[in-house]
RNA sequence: GGGCGAGUAGCUCAGCUGGUUUAGAGCACCUGCCUUACAAGCAGGGGGUCACAGGUUCGAAUCCUGUCUCGCCCACCA
């Protein structure tokens, strides 16, 4: 056994133990094992990613489920891996090439992927390090990535499975376009953000017949908060009831500026309290009005290019950007009379969740799943209880989303990413853009969908075909990722074991880009549900609340924190602060909750090995030889362990760090460390400090790993060389023992008692106590205890009786029961002393007045159970003794 | 517009399937201690009408209703 250093050392220690994990293998799963498998998947970090304290929430999360179900003897598996993050990743390295003044679109495809795979290789593994570091035990020799052949494998598949299944269309709709990342996104990556915005009301003339620049004698008013997208117009609605424009019907209107014509439609849908009641109608443009433009068989106008800019179809306004085009169309409206007003207007804009430009719905050719078929299932699922949501509110969030499902925008016009695996026959369709090919049912000639490129058109014989340009949504290579990561579509062993893996550990922005679309389709490509549990935590933010972005430079990086305080004090800090499922308000002194506490663990260990000598090993106890205190911690381990067991199994996972900061700091180490200091059976004292130590250091393994294992390594090797593989704590029944704790607590309560009035009379030398046990039981109790009191509250105890009366010029405390009694001679201030008393005093009565109601009422007596109106009337025996003896005290003393 | 979460000590938060909690913790504060495991510590202490108003109940921080404040999520009101 060697000693451990005065102070302990994170930064040395860390990362050295884990080096010995992973040499040993100790994170390695084992599909040819037998017995109880638990699984996670890991939520995958982008691959450009750095550590922030949301993932170091999520992954201590994790790490502290499998590190203590791998201890209870599971055959555990944490699957590691991160996701290809096309838009943020193709972003990062365009970025890159610009500053050697390189554009993608000059390099060309192929090139350019080249260039994003060596960015990977090089920089990509960064988060998987950091999270290394914070000393995750995932089995890294199975990291995956979403790109890999096998996951690119699992994407085709399923591609090709939906389409043959008739869940995947291709076809013209509004979709969020984001002009920066010149992409389609699907509705969850377009965040809404209420902005500021104005309303512009403007004038649409009716036609005259004879001229066409009209005086302004005749219009209708509409209002719009994107004036440029009138270039798209092709008509003005208002609702059929609407009496201002009733006398309208059959008229046709002139949009300013370009001099289209206008139809007027009339619709039910349209809001006659909003602006003015027209709507101008913008089928490219906008959802609703696309769902109008259907209905009415509009044209579709669209004005716009992919980057934002005005389209030929904008007249003079071509070339301009979006914003630019706004400005200037306002300016030309007024000039020509045709402006009347603008004003305020909070409006929600949707921003593309990757750049944060504004996002333009436009009408544009995608890829879509349909959803509502695939939703059923996953929504029976959770309504059967099958997959559970803990907190259980998310349940209700996540049924209304799938219950309220739209279709899936899957195609983006970006590179980097799982290519859509569908060839086109030029021969066959007539097209000049293979983006216009349509696809609305399947089976169409000339198109192909399927893993690989066709040797040639099956209708045409022809070889002259050509792939889909576009990739998939990130999302649909991660909503596989409980299977793909697992072999699929191989039917492997390790599929066979760890399908369907128990829980999912993520944060709620996620439920519907991931949690949501994984369920379905775990069913759909599994007919198994991919989880059984969702633990949803809360989101971390910083002090002002305000969630941690790199962009608002709010952030506490992680590492930093591992740099100060240690991956352990980060962990058990954030794990101790964070309470089930609400979101974390996080400074930095938050940490040293874990640093503190980390040196408290390090120093009792110290303290206990020292205490055990060099020659110690761990023997067997004789109930017979245990002191009370002994008794005590035994018992009060045993509860611990129940504890924290039970708050794990309910994901209560502050519940569990609290209750064993609460044991090892203020019980084992506050009071039985000091108690046996003075024990006289060395050898009993030794085992039952061992005992409870390594118990408790398992107990505390899971939420700090490294400080664990070091000071394992340095104790007596009971069962195994590693805490980390050692074996779960069971509380054994034979230490149960409800007498113990109730015995020690009126023992600390008169050692408190006897601080207390040293404290508060400023005594510093020892004091002499004289006790009134009350009864036989409690004489015996303190009289076999009488050195611990001693001891630990530097007194002599005079005399203990079951009735010893008061000596003179005393003050008198009383806990549970018993009074003690402790003559302070003629230094007794009884001015002071009345004070103290009185604060007890005041409270007992408060109390007292409670229960004695409580008593008073029959209510209560009828319909309270039996034990409790039995506790109760303990209770107030109880006290009323106490506040006699307090009163009493009062009288004698003057 | 809909949904959710939160308002408890100076600060940050626990507690909320109603009755052993005279409402707890950490930090901060006050007093006394270098008691040889730990000053990142030890001992003692002060501090809260549990947002507000009703209701249910014998009994409410805890359940119900309403109000106010803050935060988040969802939604095609141009």
């Amino acid at each position: 056994m060697k000693e451990l250093s005065t102070r302990y050392d994170p930064q040395e220690n860390e990362e050295k133990i884990y080096d010995q994990w992973v040499k040993e293998k100790l994170f390695h799963a084992d599909e040819t094992l037998d017995g109880e498998t638990y699984c996670i998947v890991i939520p995958p970090p982008n691959v450009t990613g750095v550590l922030h304290m949301g993932h170091a929430l999520n992954n201590t999360i994790q790490d502290v489920l499998i590190r203590w179900k791998r201890m209870q003897g599971f055959n555990t598996l944490w699957m590691p891996g991160t996701d290809h993050a096309g838009i943020a990743t193709q972003n990062v390295v365009e970025r890159e090439l610009a500053k050697s003044k390189v554009k993608r679109t000059e390099l060309g495809r192929e090139k350019f992927l080249e260039k994003v795979w060596d960015w990977k290789e090089e920089y990509g593994s960064t988060i998987i390090r950091q999270l290394k570091r914070l000393g995750c035990s995932c089995d890294w020799d199975r990291t995956r990535f979403t790109m890999d052949e096998g996951l690119s494998t699992a994407v085709k598949e399923v591609f090709v499975r939906l389409y043959q299944d008739g869940l995947l269309y291709k076809g013209d709709y509004i979709i969020n376009w984001c002009p920066r990342c010149s992409t389609a996104l699907s509705d969850e990556e377009a965040e809404h953000r209420d902005v500021e915005g104005r309303l512009y009301y403007i004038k649409y003339p009716v036609k005259d017949r004879e001229k066409l620049e009209i005086e302004n004698e005749d219009y209708v008013v509409v209002a719009t908060t994107r004036p440029e997208t009138m270039l798209g117009d092709v008509a003005v609605a208002v609702n059929p009831k609407d009496p201002r424009y009733t006398s309208l019907a059959g008229k046709t209107l002139m949009l300013p500026l370009l001099k289209r014509e206008l139809k007027l439609i009339f619709d039910e849908d349209v809001d006659p309290e909003f602006g003015t009641g027209a709507l101008k109608v913008t089928p490219a443009h906008d959802p609703v009005d696309f769902k109008l433009g259907v209905k009415h068989d509009l044209e579709r106008v669209n004005v716009m290019e992919p980057d934002g800019t005005i389209n030929s179809l904008g007249g003079d306004y071509e070339g301009m950007d979006r914003f630019e085009c706004r400005e200037t169309i306002i300016e030309d409206l007024k000039q020509r009379g045709f402006f009347i007003k603008s004003e305020e207007h909070l409006h929600a804009v949707g921003h593309c969740y990757r750049c944060h430009t504004v996002v333009e719905p436009r009408l544009s050719k995608q890829w879509f799943v349909k959803m509502k078929p695939l939703a059923e299932d996953a929504i029976k699922e959770v309504k059967k209880n099958n997959i559970k949501f803990h907190p259980g509110r998310w349940t209700k969030v996540y049924l209304n989303w799938m219950e309220n499902i739209r279709d899936w925008c899957i195609s983006r016009q970006i590179w980097w990413g799982h290519r859509i695996p569908v060839w086109y026959c030029k021969d066959c369709l007539d097209y000049v853009d293979v983006r216009d090919v349509d696809i609305h049912e399947t089976g169409k000639k000339g198109i192909y969908v399927g893993a690989g490129k066709p040797d040639k058109c099956s209708a045409c014989g022809g070889n002259n075909m050509e792939q889909d340009p576009d990739v998939l949504d990130t999302w649909f290579s991660s909503w596989l990722w409980p299977f793909s990561t697992l072999g699929w579509p191989e039917k492997t062993e390790t599929l066979k074991k760890f399908y369907s893996t128990d829980a999912l550990v993520t944060a709620p922005e996620i439920i519907f880009f991931w949690v949501a679309r994984m369920i379905m389709s775990g069913l759909k490509f599994q007919n198994k549900i991919p989880f059984k549990d969702v633990y949803i935590h809360g989101t971390v933010r910083d002090a002002s609340g305000t969630k941690m972005s790199k962009s608002l430079g709010n952030v506490i990086d992680p590492l930093d924190i591992i740099k100060e305080v240690g991956s352990d004090a980060l962990r058990f800090s954030i794990i101790y602060i964070t309470s089930q499922g609400q979101d974390v308000f996080l400074s930095k002194d938050k940490f040293e909750i874990g640093r503190n506490f980390a040196n408290k663990v390090w120093n009792a260990s110290r303290y206990v090995l020292i205490t055990l000598g060099k020659d110690f090993t761990p023997g067997k106890i004789d109930p017979g030889d245990l002191t009370l205190a002994d008794k005590w911690i035994l018992d009060q381990f045993n509860r611990t362990v129940k504890t924290v067991q039970k708050s794990l199994e309910t994901y209560k996972f502050n519940d569990a760090a609290g209750e064993l900061y609460d044991f090892i700091w203020h019980k084992y180490c506050d009071w039985y460390l000091e108690t046996s200091k003075l024990a006289e059976n060395r050898v009993v004292v030794q085992n039952v400090l061992f005992k409870v130590l390594a118990g408790s250091l398992k107990l505390l393994h899971p939420f700090m790993p490294f400080i664990t294992e070091e000071i394992w390594q340095r104790i007596p090797d009971e069962e195994n060389k590693w805490i980390m593989i050692s074996s779960w704590p069971n509380s054994d029944k034979t230490y149960d023992n409800q007498k113990a704790s109730e015995d020690m607590e009126k023992i600390i309560g008169l050692i408190t008692s006897v601080r207390n009035v040293r404290s508060f009379w400023n005594i510093n030398e020892s004091v002499d106590v004289v006790v009134n046990a009350g009864n036989v039981e409690n004489k015996e109790l303190i009289l076999s205890n009488t050195k611990l009191i001693e001891r630990l509250a530097k007194c002599k105890v005079r005399s203990v009786g079951e009735k010893v009366s008061r000596p003179d010029q005393s003050v008198a405390s009383l806990v549970k029961g018993i009074r003690i009694f402790i003559p302070l001679g003629d230094t007794v201030d009884i001015e002071k002393e009345k004070t103290r008393v009185d604060k007890k005093i005041e409270g007992l009565k408060k109390h007292l007045d409670g229960i004695d109601r409580k008593l008073k009422n029959e209510g209560f007596l009828k319909k309270a159970p039996e034990e409790v109106v039995a506790k109760e009337k303990e209770k107030i025996k109880r006290f009323e003794d106490q506040l006699r003896t307090l009163e009493d005290n009062l009288n004698t003393l003057g």
